[in-house]
DNA sequence: CGGTATCCTTTTAGATACTG
DNA sequence: CAGTATCTAAAAGGATACCG
């Protein structure tokens, strides 16, 4: 539900975009993307995230139905979580985006650098 | 800077990640797609943002080189903030997205709904 | 290993009032 | 109109310890 090319308060696209507009939840389906990860991989793979936001990221993705979590009873015990068909659908849209990172981050450290506030 | 498909901490990918991995800066820069706007016109189209926040928002993408502040002495006062050609190309992006949000939006409510926590 | 629970600090954001 | 200042509430996040 937009009017012209711009969001509308609480329209379905604006509730969806609140979703991934989360720096930790757009890391983690990134480093989902591909194949199913454990808990510990995924932490080890993204780097400075502690387990209780990670466990709280991977929570909040599992009930918007992009991820799911898979535990095998074993000790020690084994958790794989997995990008759902639909989670498997952002990953494009995703890449679209960090492509653009990776083309354009040195230009906003620049831009950073230079800044000077009026 | 990526191994394999996955992020690693401190890369230039992961730091503009993290500047449009907030949803007021996504929300501001698609309603500055297409022209530029002025403050009180951005706060109206967005709705639900303060005054400080909508500021703050556009501080950073300023800061940041994506948006430029354009003031014309006046009485009353009027204040343009445009996209700059970097924030130009981040438009296809986020419209990548929000394409994906619209298509996809009721399928996470959905899924929102029917989520019980194991 | 994969969590939870607790504590604490930082960040974010809303409301309101005031100014050039 | 566009913004700042102040205050406050709420959310996010790190550290650490503990549990099945």
């Amino acid at each position: 539900v937009t009017a012209g090319n711009v969001f509308l308060a609480d329209c379905p696209a604006r509730l969806a975009v609140e979703i991934i507009a989360d720096k930790w939840a757009v890391v983690v389906l990134y480093g989902l993307a591909g194949q199913p990860r454990r808990h510990g991989e995924l932490a080890g793979l993204i780097g400075g995230i502690s387990k209780k936001v990670l466990t709280h990221t991977l929570r909040r993705l599992e009930s918007s139905g992009l991820v799911t979590r898979q535990a095998y009873a074993a000790a020690p015990p084994r958790v794989e979580y997995e990008l759902t068909e639909l989670g498997r659908t952002l990953i494009d849209p995703i890449r679209t985006l960090t492509r653009w990172a990776e083309a354009n981050g040195e230009a906003i450290l620049d831009a950073q650098d230079r800044y000077q506030p009026a």
